[in-house]
DNA sequence: TCTGGGGTCCTAGGACCC
DNA sequence: TCTGGGGTCCTAGGACCC
């Protein structure tokens, strides 16, 4: 059997742990630039507000009834995550736990006994709450499609479930079917929904369970709506993956605060994502050989489709494979000469890592010339520092001083758990 | 002008996820 | 006025090879 622990409304809960006169009262979280509603309590749910719906149209609302808003402290979700993961690891032990994202990790619970996955789910639940502050729910499976499932009614219905499902027999996994319509189902996204719903008249799981394997190949994006239908099945399809296995594609990008003309503006900003970009590459002891540049012009036209602006990308392929912040800002801005256009006003740009490969020079190349190896230290020391003393105390000049293109972030939070100067203070 | 079969590698783009 | 960011996997199709 599977489970998915899945933190409950997990930014919101992480804001709460340290404004805990907020709890039972709505809150919302919003994405990079203040720009959308990334996460919501229970209580901003029932209000209305919508998920992944652009703040200001939802500030009327939010004034209304008084709904807490915080901009996205990623510093400080990042480490609560860290603390979940590290309890369920210690819970289940470390190869049966797969970190599936910052709020959500796949068990194996193969070791246990059927009978005893109930008071499994709930020590899990228990204890994870009891160390970290962090309440999570668990669904249980077959596999991990109906695990998610499982987890998504036990979060539907909180009163009833107390936060956990455990579909352990045929009949429970049927009604759960039943209940959930095609969209919900992990794997089915809006247009698999909408042309599942139209063109053949499936609503619910339990109808595309019972699809032949070939319709699935045909309409549902070929191994991958294979695999989905035999999940449903109960027939496990998405083995649990091993831990720490390397990016392939590393991206930083962001929106401007306001948009910019300025070449310079643009080259700044290139060369900061270019210098976060190279940083996740050297911690994953990683060398990247392709580096690809994006812009997007901002779109006057955007009654309908606001984020239909424009995208000119272009890419650059190294002559070998760097994670020296250096050698990959000089092509990233030289991609940006290729992409921008005088008298055009743009709103986002970002920069692409790939073609990545281990760095075999981690650790001193005795057949690197001397200076590559100064280089690699020099890489170290910048991490180490910027790490522990301040994000970007020491950065590459060509990444600006004024920054006047940074993104907004008007009601961050402290970084109560990574930095000293912002630690919680009890009086 | 006619012209086979089998393979690899790469890229762009589509779908999905949180 | 104001709509995020960072990933994955898969497929189709083109270029190229013998």
């Amino acid at each position: 059997m599977k489970a998915i622990v899945d933190c409950n409304n997990f930014y919101c809960s992480c804001e709460r742990l340290f404004e805990p006169q907020l709890n039972n009262k709505p809150v919302v979280v919003l994405s990079n630039n203040d720009g959308c509603i990334i996460s919501r309590s229970d209580e901003a749910k029932k209000l209305g507000v919508e998920m992944a719906g652009p703040y200001f149209m939802a500030k009327p609302l939010i004034q209304k009834y008084n709904v807490a808003v915080f901009s996205s402290n990623y510093n400080l979700y990042g480490d609560l995550s860290w603390r979940v993961m590290e309890t369920l690891r210690t819970l289940l032990g470390k190869k049966n736990v797969e970190v599936y994202s910052v709020d959500e990790a796949f068990l194996d619970l193969d070791i246990f006994p059927a009978n005893e996955l109930q008071a499994i789910a709930k020590e899990i639940r228990e204890t994870t709450e009891q160390w970290t502050g962090i309440k999570v729910s668990v669904g249980v499976a077959p596999t991990k499609v109906l695990a998610k499932l499982a987890n998504r009614l036990a979060k539907k219905n909180k009163q009833k479930t107390n936060c956990i499902m455990v579909l352990d027999t045929d009949e429970k996994i049927i009604e759960a079917l039943q209940k959930t319509p095609v969209g919900d189902i992990w794997g089915v996204g809006y247009q698999y929904a909408q042309k599942l719903k139209e063109q053949w008249g499936i609503y619910d799981a339990l109808q595309l369970r019972n699809v032949s394997e070939e319709f699935a190949r045909t309409y549902l994006g070929g191994v991958v709506g294979a695999r989905l239908v035999r999940e449903l099945k109960g027939e496990a399809s998405k083995e649990m993956e091993d831990e720490l296995v390397n990016k392939k594609m590393i991206a930083t990008t962001r929106m401007f605060g306001t948009p910019v003309a300025d070449i310079n503006d643009i080259k700044e900003a290139v060369a900061t994502y270019t210098s976060r970009a190279a940083e996740k590459l050297r911690r994953q002891h990683s060398a990247a050989r392709i580096i690809s540049v994006f812009v997007v012009s901002k779109e006057e036209n955007h009654s309908v489709n606001f984020n239909r602006g424009a995208t000119h990308s272009n890419y650059t392929t190294l002559p070998a494979a760097t994670s020296f912040t250096n050698e990959l800002i000089k092509p990233a801005l030289a991609l940006v000469d290729t992409l921008y256009k005088k008298g055009t006003l743009y709103k986002k740009a970002g920069v692409m890592l790939s073609g990545i490969v281990p760095d075999a020079s981690v650790q001193g190349n005795l057949f690197l010339p001397e200076a590559k190896n100064c280089e690699r230290k020099l890489m170290d020391m910048i991490d180490n520092i910027n790490f522990s003393q301040r994000d970007d105390v020491l950065k590459f000049a060509a990444t600006g001083t004024t920054r006047d293109w940074k993104m907004r972030q008007e009601l961050k939070s402290k970084r109560y758990t990574t930095r000293w100067e912002e630690l919680f203070e009890v009086s």
